[in-house]
DNA sequence: AAGCATTGTCAACACTTGTACACTGAAATT
DNA sequence: AATTTCAGTGTACAAGTGTTGACAATGCTT
């Protein structure tokens, strides 16, 4: 599952003359990505990923149906690519998060920004996590899960590091309310993507019930006490 | 949409001598729950609503494809019937929940046992709901979230008459608070629906977090200060 | 009792789908 | 330079799809 590199190791004389660099290898990547990118614009356009077929999607990116088999043996595991993806551009997330450093003045309402805005920079991938987190077929929906499982404890162990919330919460609980962070934020970021364009109302007030219910979620957290 | 009754009114010598009742209308009825049992039926089976064809329902009904015609234009028709009668199902859950009132000791843990057993005795419907919640055709979506904030305002006034919090909550807050519980209870139901069977351990370690999750959430309401 | 309305059936249609197999051309290996 | 590997092509097929139209049976109306 992962690992699919080979050792394509040796690299001779290959990317050698020629501006477009031609190594087999990556050509292949290349119209792997484009398989995967033709399905995220088919979800883009309204459609979900389990109604999406084989030859639906290597004609959107351009190919032959049969070619599909040589990247995938079938939509699932073609799926499964996605996922991961859609994994590391969570992790993104976090890492940009950490790096920049959020405003001090409203932390959650200024989150809660840049989270939307990324939210859209990506949302076909937003799109297809969010959408098949509890629709798609079994192995997706697992694969999901444990991707963001451990969104959700990278996130825990961020918040314990930067010291966001009293460090007497044991690690179980702040898992849980990382989880109910999370969950509350992909539920976000399903509202938000639905929403009819050039909406500037809608949008707000929607925003502005997240960021109520992330305060009252920090709210809760700075009270908690552990039970007997 | 609402409303197929016709008038059927008069209602003559229809239902007349034998045991099984057999007015035109009723029949009609019967087998167009056929029809969404079927639909139902097949998703328990670990399709997706999305997936799902107008033949492969009728073959499992026991009718012949075009027999659909007579019940729904298409899919998405039938779908949002679907939507209807969960939506039924979510207003019976706070009925029921009403009337029985909550064990007072430990009422959160109490209603989450309430909930969960509920959600297995109606399990079909929830997979629908919360399957398709996100990652259904837009028609189906949209009908989904009606049909949930329905049930959120309904909530949000009971706890409001059953002064289960703070009265001097705005309703807005009320509304915005129980947003987070009922898009937290359907995130769990989705959880556990999933999880593989004769799982005791790890499905106790879940109901336990969710109870936590909400107890979070309510001690974070009880705090809670209107803005300035 | 006669006529109308409507549920369900049957046969057929034009498509689309996933997959198999043989083939081509060029990159990679020898 | 000769050979092997393999991403992408072309053709073909069996199976499944949604939809049409004409028809049968039976409940309902008058």
């Amino acid at each position: 599952m992962a690992g699919t590199e080979k050792k394509r190791g040796s690299a001779t004389a290959a990317q050698a003359h020629e501006g477009t660099l031609i190594t087999r290898g990556e050509r292949k990547q290349r119209t792997r990505g484009t398989l995967l990118d033709a399905a995220l614009k088919l979800m883009g356009e309204g459609r979900s990923f389990t109604s999406l077929g084989l030859r639906e999607i290597t004609r959107e990116a351009g190919l032959v149906p049969t070619s599909f088999y040589r990247h995938f043996r079938d939509m699932d595991e073609l799926g499964l690519a996605l996922v991961e993806e859609g994994g590391l551009t969570l992790r993104r997330l976090l890492r940009e998060a950490r790096k920049d450093g959020m405003p001090v003045d409203d932390i959650i309402r200024g989150s809660v920004r840049v989270y939307l805005q990324y939210v859209r920079e990506h949302h076909l991938q937003f799109l297809f996590i969010v959408g098949e987190r509890m629709g798609g077929s079994a192995a997706i929906r697992r694969a999901i899960r444990t991707e963001v499982t451990h969104f959700t404890n990278e996130m825990a162990q961020d918040i314990q590091q930067l010291r966001l919330l009293p460090r007497e919460l044991a690690t179980n609980t702040l898992q849980m309310i990382c989880g109910l962070v999370v969950s509350t934020m992909l539920n976000a970021a399903g509202d938000i993507l639905d929403l009819p364009p050039k909406q500037a109302q809608l949008e707000h007030e929607l925003i502005e019930q997240y960021v109520q219910q992330l305060r009252l979620v920090f709210l809760g957290a700075t009270q908690w006490r552990e039970k007997a």
